[in-house]
DNA sequence: GAGCGTATGTTGTGCCCAGCAACAAATAGA
DNA sequence: TCTATTTGTTGCTGGGCACAACATACGCTC
């Protein structure tokens, strides 16, 4: 006899039941889950049966354990669909909008907003609070940013539910993982574990960053888990644009996808910060939208992003020429732009955001002429030019989204929290 | 009693054992083999059980169900590997050579090459027919393509493989689905079911089909899935390109992405058949060298793509000042788009391929100039522009290579063969 | 309204398969 | 030779899914 005990001659112990490799209850309930997310209150155990192949019993069981955790509920009042075939109904399955929820929050140089969704996507608390943060330091505005998002989980709170993770949205560059701040010039950050300012209750695990472009860009995306590929492109300060291909969102190599804005136009062009000429930002950036329409240089810089969209908006829908020829003018050249990128990518749609859905009345026509006359394939199919849904609110709604998806999409960690 | 038999009161039965759902078996068993593929012959059924945290005694079983079923073997002849630990040595687990094979064929306009490559990805035969193909009819091409086919299947069968899948590579466009040629213009195709004139036997499946370029770049992917994120620039009579993102090659909205050979240079450039001016190709494609380093164009219409390619990098080894010229001048335009490409999709890597593979010497440093200095990220990761380990060979070998890529990822299909 | 057909939800059973533990086998080192 | 150590194998257990049978709840018909 060695020692006391068992003889431990099959290593480290697994933890729990095969967590670390292939769960296929996981992925059961999941799968279960998307079913009620689909069609909620509208579906019954045997319709989850059908539609994912599983045996009634398993189905039984997988909305029991879902019904259990919180997640789902019998909706018994179904009386608006009319019974026409025979046999004994089914009971309703719906999301509970009581459950979890996600917590969104959008830093940005002259505001920030916070979004609670809830599982079916519902938001049930929004916060803006606009302040220019550039004179600020980097812990005041941390600090801003924590006491809103205690706010907002109090909010939630009251309201029922629980937040079960949060998202940032910032206006840089964030690394791979998802973790920290890597630039964001406008917001003088480098380097910066957002993160771990935000109380550690709100979230239990660490809140997920990522590019406000990328995360508008998932506003876009229902939240039942389709394949579609689009290009979100956000005007902004600059021209960012987030990139859905077959229903994920692609990062790239570093997280730096998407950069747009410094498509060289015309090389003889004018001059752009980035050192180079022509670039796209410089044709159909806001300030060049601005300068083109005749808007004083000096008003421009003052005003935020948003009031800037409204402005052009009313002007072109005043009818005043000057704003209407600089808007045609940036459509054109956006629309040059994303030509390239929808032969390089073909996606087949193309999203307006940021303040091109403001201005997509004016752009967007001119965007989808350009488009269709370059895009290769424009024979055998039209590719889709739309404004976006959302307008400023869209990272933050995004990020908060982006927490109930991945509750949808593994709702066995939160079963099992 | 309503009728004989047993009442069926739970819907259709299901195929065997979910196999339409989750299958942890089949992850597993692609877990094991992707272990034993990746240190082939340097693995034991110990390794792999620490490798993927799966248990010992798991390990041991699923590793015996990979040599039933031909996929693996035990090798004994480890004298190589000197022994230092204690302990009873573990048997070493290789990929068996003998086998299921892949076959790929590349069907384009001056030749066809069939390969046949092993599960270890050694290419075990390889056959081009040198024929111009534009002359000839449809029937008489995919004659010719089922004949070599069938050759290459004898021959796999004579050295002892099995073809179990075949993926045929073409010079067009085909649709997501890899069932059908949309457009291939080169050939005189369109709407063409290739996969219907293959032999039966040859695939028990219907072969795969997509693009040269996406074939091309898969040539370059390790066997083994890594989540690499690369740019296949692919020059040819045009210039394609095959996008692979965290490794898996993205074929688009339609299966016609990597269009960049009409990306606009220039607006006031020179004109493209394509309708359009100052497109990539009439600066960066074969003929565009050829016509800038001083070949004739008469002659150069009636060379092949390959031996253009040998001839230009001979003239330029020989210090041919011209050639020099127009391929440093090819080399930046190509540069200047590819860093519009890179700042889109932040792909870590470039490969050089098809004519551009051979000419890498001398555009290879063009592009790489270029890209370094107008990739946004560029001041704090460096984007690798490299040269394609293959060359003509490409697609076809990729082709081949895709087929024997699914039964590793999903080797319990071959097993229930 | 009773009976019948039909579809749904629930329960017990068997089986696959992964984890666990013990054991036989094979080696290095004392 | 003996011990320590690692590997491969073999019963055993338990989770979870399919299956089948049953209770339940409706529409329809006479």
């Amino acid at each position: 006899m060695p020692s006391d005990g068992a003889t431990r001659t099959q290593g480290a112990p697994q933890t729990g039941r095969r967590s670390t490799t292939v769960n296929p209850r996981a992925a059961h309930l999941a799968m279960a889950l998307h079913c009620v997310a689909e069609q909620s209150g509208e579906i019954s155990r045997a319709g989850i049966s059908a539609a994912t192949g599983l045996n009634r019993s398993t189905a039984c069981s997988l909305i029991e354990e879902l019904i259990d955790g919180g997640l789902v509920r019998e909706v018994r009042d179904t009386g608006t669909t009319t019974r026409v075939k025979a046999g004994r109904p089914g009971t309703g399955l719906g999301l509970r909008d009581d459950g979890p929820a996600g917590l969104g929050i959008d830093v940005n140089v002259d505001y920030t907003a916070v979004c609670v969704v809830d599982l079916t996507g519902k938001v049930r608390y929004k916060h803006v609070v606009s302040e220019d943060q550039r004179g600020q330091g980097t812990r005041e505005v941390l600090d801003r940013i924590a006491r809103l998002a205690r706010g907002a989980q109090n909010a939630a709170e009251d309201d029922g539910l629980i937040l079960c993770g949060s998202a940032v949205a910032v206006p840089g560059i964030v690394d791979r993982r998802g973790a920290t701040v890597t630039l964001a010039p406008n917001l003088g950050w480098h380097d910066l574990d957002v993160a771990e300012v935000l109380p550690a209750d709100v979230h239990g695990e660490r809140a997920t960053l990522d590019n406000e472009a990328n995360f508008a860009a998932l506003s876009e995306q229902d939240l039942i888990r389709d394949g579609a590929s689009y290009l979100y492109v956000s005007g902004q300060i600059g021209v960012g644009s987030g990139i859905v291909l077959d229903g994920r969102l692609y990062r790239g190599a570093h997280g730096w996808s998407g950069e747009i804005g410094h498509l060289t136009i015309d090389r003889d062009g004018p001059e752009c910060p980035c050192g180079r000429r022509g670039c796209l930002e410089r044709y159909a950036g806001h300030e060049a939208i601005l300068r083109a329409a005749g808007v004083t240089a000096g008003a421009g810089t003052m005003l935020g992003v948003r009031p800037t969209a409204e402005l052009i908006a009313g002007r072109a829908a005043a009818g005043d020429p000057a704003t209407l020829a600089a808007l045609a003018r940036a459509g054109q050249v956006l629309g040059f732009a994303l030509a390239g990128c929808l032969n390089l990518l073909d996606v087949g749609t193309i999203v307006l955001g940021g303040i091109y859905r403001d201005l997509a009345p004016w752009i967007g026509p001119e965007v989808e002429r350009e488009v269709r006359a370059a895009f290769l394939g424009a024979r055998w199919a039209q590719p889709e030019v739309r404004a976006a849904a959302y307008g400023a609110e869209a990272p933050a709604l995004g990020a908060a989204r982006s927490v109930v998806r991945d509750v949808i999409n593994d709702p066995m960690r939160w079963l099992a929290r």
